[in-house]
RNA sequence: GCCGCCUUAGCUCAGCGGUAGAGCAAUGGUUUCGUAAACCAUCGGUCCGGGGUUCGAAUCCCCGAGGCGGCUCCA
């Protein structure tokens, strides 16, 4: 975002704010930035507000626009800045100064009656705000700490000119079009039912064929890069998380241990452990490593309520899990190995707008497990694998998992929020823990290092994000229905199922259309479907030995003989490995 | 978990104190058709659940569940 942008969308969030102040008096405010996105101001209202209060404020807003309000920049000491707010009724402007202004002066700015703490700069006068429009309301925690009281944010955006903005909100719509949660519905490839459980989502037939076409390929990429692949079960002892200290640091995400024969059961709400104990069932030599042991593991945790959505976010998922055990020496080459599976992974799927971010400890938080030397060399480790593969990225302290560093890469959702895909760790602590070791050249006993890796994160979230990222358009090799078989009249429809048969026993995913319908209403509804062919069979077809096919994306359609088509449909269903 | 909004047929939605509706889908029939919706008929509802107010509640109030937006958290 430009700093003109900024600048602008910041003096449409302090004339939001007036007009919230004339319109409820006594709303105490909080803080009002811009974002990437728009801008947002937190108050504390004295009832709550309704939606339909937005349209009165943006009314307001329009009017102090055309009165051209300035915004005027204002030096005064502390102490009378804080008297100010005092007087206003403005406590948590108060308290702001009281924390954060440390010079003798704090730096205001006013428009018309309304003032507030803000180092600006400001657009010179309200005349000067762009097209703007508010759209939602939403709860916030003061300071973003769920210990403080929770505020009303008022979400807007804001651009230079109107047709910029009208651009924004339409491709806002579009958007929410691609909403895998929509998409999901509408082609139906998932569900999420009540009785079964939030969080839980059941994938039906569609939504299984593009899972197993997702497994396929990573396994199959996987076993070309040298990783052993395991079968682990989705619980155990609770010992062993006691061991691995996930007990003492992810009980809060841990479903509740079940008692059975006096013995306490745990569904696993991570794979490392399973991994650790099978890496442990024979002496490593150095000559072994590294060992890359990997599984679509199934993980359990108990995401808050509030927190579940669609398949981003849900409460049982399956990582691309693996864990590569490797010496000190190694460790390098095998993290830019990693940066290099998840690079061609998304090159596969032609995703390009990703970012990477490195997730470091921070002094503020306890959550770190282990020794802050050994963090300090897993952190360089990472940070010079990551600069040797001349990828950007960013850096995010604090974020990192109790155990170590993390790698994530960062996408966008449909509708704007970022999550991380991949996420990777780098782990001297749970070698440690479970007192992992390997004979050296030296024949003495050393310690390897794990790292923690999944190109393709959880396959829900993943799948979640394909299905926006196609907008359900999969190509062949994922799409669920590959050729939708479209007979003319009733008389095609035995040879057409025939026809299919042959399609089906090459392992290509064919459906054969034989409702009552006509020909245009059965291309509809394969079109809406997003199914990649339409195969129309009629009497021309029939005799000539051929198929008319139809693409989904339009253009001309093209007869071709049997044999030509099915050669097609396989090359184009291969695994873009 | 927290703040706010929403929940009516399989789906999308109307109705908002006075006998539950539409389109699509489904089912039956007619039509047998050449590249994005043929026609007719029929079926389909604990109006999310529970409690309350009222002569009367889908509609108003309270509690709960689920969904959505955001916050917190996160693959």
């Amino acid at each position: 975002m430009s700093d003109d942008l900024e600048t602008l969308r910041h003096s449409t969030a302090h004339v939001m704010a007036a007009a919230v102040l004339d319109l409820f008096p006594g709303t105490v405010i909080g803080i009002g930035p811009a974002t990437d996105e728009g801008f947002y101001y937190d108050f504390a209202f004295q009832d709550r507000l309704l939606p339909e209060a937005l349209p009165k404020i943006e009314a307001r807003m329009h009017e102090i626009v055309k009165a051209a309000t300035p915004f005027v920049k204002q030096e005064v000491p502390r102490t009378e800045a804080v008297a100010l707010f005092e007087r206003l009724h403005q406590p948590l402007k108060v308290e702001l100064i009281e924390e954060k202004v440390t010079e003798p002066t704090a730096r205001l700015y006013r428009t018309g009656d309304f003032v507030d703490l803000c180092l600006g700069p400001h657009v010179p006068n309200a005349g000067k705000l762009g097209a703007f429009r508010l759209l939602s309301i939403a709860g916030a925690y003061w300071k973003g700490s769920e210990k403080n009281q929770q505020l009303t944010r008022i979400y807007g955006t804001a651009f230079p000119t109107q047709a910029e903005l009208d651009a924004h909100l339409t491709m806002l719509e579009e958007a929410a079009k691609r909403d895998h949660r929509k998409l999901g519905k509408e082609l139906d490839l998932f569900l999420v039912d009540e009785m079964v459980g939030r969080g839980l989502p059941l994938l039906t037939p569609k939504g299984a064929a593009i899972r197993h076409q997702l497994e396929e390929f990573i396994l199959r990429l996987e076993r070309r890069q040298g990783y052993e692949h395991v079968k682990t079960p989705d619980i155990a002892r609770l010992e062993l998380y006691k061991v691995s200290g996930h007990l003492e640091r992810y009980h809060d995400s841990m479903y509740a241990p079940s008692e059975m024969e006096d013995e306490e059961w745990q569904l696993r709400p991570m794979n490392c452990p399973h991994h650790i104990r099978v890496f442990q069932r024979k002496p490593s030599s150095f000559r072994d490593l590294p060992v890359r042991i990997a599984e679509l593991g199934t993980v359990y945790r108990y995401e808050k309520s509030g927190e579940v959505s669609g398949l981003i976010r849900v409460r049982a998922f399956t990582i691309n899990d693996a864990h590569i055990f490797c010496r000190p020496d190694q460790l390098n080459v095998e993290f830019e190995r990693v940066i290099q599976l998840i690079l061609q992974v998304y090159r596969a799927f032609g995703i390009k707008d990703f970012y990477f971010r490195l997730s470091l400890r921070d002094e503020v938080s306890n959550k770190w497990m282990g020794d802050p030397a050994i963090w300090q060399r897993a952190q360089d480790a990472a940070r010079e694998a990551l600069r040797a593969s001349g990828h950007p990225f960013v850096e995010a302290p604090g974020e990192a998992a109790f155990y170590g560093p993390k790698l994530d890469v960062q996408i966008k959702d449909a509708i704007g929020r970022e999550f991380s895909l991949s996420t990777n760790q780098i782990d001297f602590l749970l070698p440690e823990r479970f007192g992992l070791e390997y004979v050296t050249s030296e024949q003495t006993m050393a310690r390897p290092v794990m790292l923690h890796r999944a190109p393709i994160g959880a396959m829900e979230r993943f799948m979640a994000y394909l299905i926006e990222h196609y907008g359900g358009a999969f190509p062949v090799w994922l799409a669920p229905v590959q050729v939708v078989f479209i007979p003319i009249a009733d008389r095609h429809l035995e040879a057409v199922t025939k026809l299919a048969e042959r399609f089906r026993d090459r392992d290509l995913r064919v459906e054969v259309d034989g409702k009552a319908e006509r020909m245009q209403a059965k291309i509809r509804n394969a079109q809406l479907q997003k199914v990649p062919y339409m195969a129309v069979v009629g009497d021309k077809e029939l005799e000539g030995g051929t198929l008319n096919i139809r693409r989904r994306e339009g253009g001309d359609q093209v007869s071709v003989t049997v044999d030509q088509f099915l050669a097609q449909l396989e090359r184009e269903a291969q695994l873009p490995l």
